[in-house]
DNA sequence: CGGGAATGATTGATAACACTATTGGTGGTG
DNA sequence: CACCACCAATAGTGTTATCAATCATTCCCG
């Protein structure tokens, strides 16, 4: 689960990356190869391959003359897991986590939408058990084993969409989980009505009612944003 | 928007990716660099950096001795545009297409509620104009003018949801319109209905309606996705 | 027959150099 | 004075050669 394998120029794209995406450089600043090279004590060789990297990530252009100018965040590619891991990891994890609930609260929905629709039967009866459990030990108040239990409660409806693009979101999903209870934004307890809806999905998705489930996804979702409004990120 | 500037481990790129991409080479294939380095007739550091970039892509892993094998599907950056660009040019593309407007579809009524609720108010008027404007080419069965217009019209509904991952994926929702279109899985005129909603979500955004534009949407897209029926991606 | 060390294939990393594209200045010209 | 063509400095781009680190395989010894 670490980064990929420790080889010289992932260890540069570790200092790098995190120092980029969490805006330490403004948007046309310009690098330059023997720059890097110097700074991290690298050869031009290893500084190359890690701009090859950023450049493919949409963080930076690489041209003849101009050197490696920063490009504006709108160009960046918001959805590769290493930038976000490495914005969860700097200063701007807040507004992350905050862009990533709001992308989760928008797909889930659909997600359990089609999970009902088309998931394998025995997974789908999975759901049910796996509510329960959390009934169980959101009631006993066992919060880690919870939000565990939480994580693979939605990554597995969202793999159960069959759909490869949802399905990759999985990881987003299970960070905005860790990352929320890590800043202490979920309730000492579940709250009841959260358990009752998480039953009422898993059911309906058992029950091949992709209406229902939809219906009742949004109701989770929107009472946790509910949770967390009114800190709206700076437009920037 | 070709991709980036013409360098020569971008031309590997574009030969060996979307072969990747397109699973020219199954699962655990495994090439080796000077391999490489004589198919494309370029050097070792040229071939490398195209490896590096396939590796963060997650297409790859690249390790000593063992060579650079091809990843699993389910460990690929799915949402990389690159790589997006690349299915959707193979052979993959229809199964590609199906990916994203499913994608689409679950993602947009969220984005329409949000951009009801913190879009600039010019902005969220301007709708109002483009839905008007779609109405009109669309009974006069001006087709391409048409299909500019719905892109526009839901990029700037992603865009104005004020969240950069949802309008990271206004690229995505483009590609889907597009190819759609091209793919003729367009009625011959929009229909009057299709019209109607695009002109009920751009007034309850200009209105700042969350829950009546979510609806709205997502009448559209579930329109879209019944025509679409019964046509489900073979697994894997 | 099993476990561990030798082996060699393959990537990882460095260095030095030639090539090329881009840009910014410079000078000439209308 | 403005504008255009040209030139040169500058950085990335691409090549080659060489050595180091790693690890799947193999083979030998207990």
């Amino acid at each position: 689960m670490g980064t990929t394998h420790r080889t010289l120029h992932n260890r540069v794209l570790a200092v790098l990356g995190p120092a980029i995406a969490a805006g330490e450089y403004a948007c046309g600043h310009a690098f330059t190869l023997s720059g890097l090279e110097q700074e991290f004590g690298v050869s031009r060789t290893v500084a190359r391959e890690a701009v090859r990297v950023l450049e493919s990530m949409g963080l930076v252009v690489s041209r003849p003359r101009t050197g490696i100018r920063v490009r504006p965040q709108r160009d960046w590619s918001v959805f590769d897991p290493q930038l976000i891991r490495w914005r969860l990891a700097g200063s701007a994890r807040m507004d992350q986590l905050r862009s990533l609930n709001e992308l989760r609260a928008a797909v889930e929905p659909g997600a359990a939408a089609l999970a009902a629709e088309r998931g394998p039967a025995d997974e789908r009866a999975q759901l049910v058990v796996l509510a329960e459990q959390m009934t169980l030990t959101g009631r006993a108040g066992k919060l880690d084993t919870f939000m565990d239990l939480d994580v693979t409660f939605h990554r597995r409806i969202l793999e159960l969409s069959g759909n490869e693009m949802l399905s990759g979101l999985s990881d987003v999903v299970t960070e905005v989980l860790v990352g929320r209870t890590s800043y202490d934004l979920m309730p000492r307890q579940p709250r009841p009505e959260a358990l009752r809806l998480h039953t009422a999905v898993a059911q309906a998705i058992r029950d091949g009612l992709p209406d229902v489930a939809e219906a009742a996804m949004r109701a989770i979702v929107t009472e946790v944003s509910d949770a967390l409004k009114g800190t709206h990120p700076s437009q920037r």
